[in-house]
DNA sequence: AAATAGTTTGAAAAACTATTCATATGTTCA
DNA sequence: TGAACATATGAATAGTTTTTCAAACTATTT
């Protein structure tokens, strides 16, 4: 993920002293910041908010999704390995294929929710 | 943001001809989903995030913005562009101070659902 | 057992990103 | 006008990511 700064106080204090104590106590602690930036950052590529959209519609499995996404298998795969990793789609094998599916409901949400703020600032 | 396939069409059928037309029909268009993604992508850093979470909690110079995070102003003041660029945030000048604030409603229960779904899957 | 087919994986190349450092811009105040 | 300060920007660097290609699994079929 991103670097954190080498540097890990300010020198100076700036303006409102008060409000950075008041605004930094409320701060989320870092453990939940990456985990959030990683989930946000995961839905942040194209072809992986394609395969989203797709398991939204229906379970695919590999190739099928690879022949809709005009990609090549290997690409899709390396993608739901990401995905899984992050538990946002699930698989169940049948024979040789193996179904992928989406694994949690609000990462639903989260989609459409995102969906609503690019309509609105066309 | 992410690169294309280079090949746009999968050689061979695979298996459920039927379910790839269907899912692609029903498929978001590229830009709309190149902008979900790039919003998304915006928000998939650490840095990012909590400058966001910040402004949510009330609008902040960016010196103080910077010492609340504990990074440079100078790194504090790229990733504003960023999400300046993104109307994720915008800001109001007053003297030489430059005040920011979150742009979009949306980004906060953009933010939330997002929070959600980590403390879900602890 | 060998061949075939769907999927996964590792390595490498090309593109991209975040931070740092130095510098520029713009505002205030003496 | 010049000094001081808040912020912004450009270039460079180190780290990360996505895709491709080749090879490895794994399950089915002959």
């Amino acid at each position: 993920m991103a670097r954190r700064p080498k540097q890990d106080t300010c020198e100076v204090f700036c303006f409102n002293e008060e409000a950075v104590q008041q605004v930094k106590k409320q701060l989320l602690p870092l453990d939940k910041v990456f985990r959030l930036a990683e989930t946000f950052k995961t839905m942040g590529d194209p072809t992986r908010i394609s395969i989203i959209q797709a398991l939204s519609l229906q379970e695919l499995c590999v190739c099928d999704l690879a022949a809709v996404l005009e990609m090549t298998q290997s690409s899709v795969s390396h993608q739901l390995r990401i995905l899984r990793n992050l538990k946002l789609v699930k698989f169940r094998k049948e024979g040789k294929m193996v179904y992928y599916s989406l694994d949690d409901a609000h990462i639903i949400n989260l989609f459409r929710e995102g969906l609503e703020h690019v309509q609105h600032n066309g």
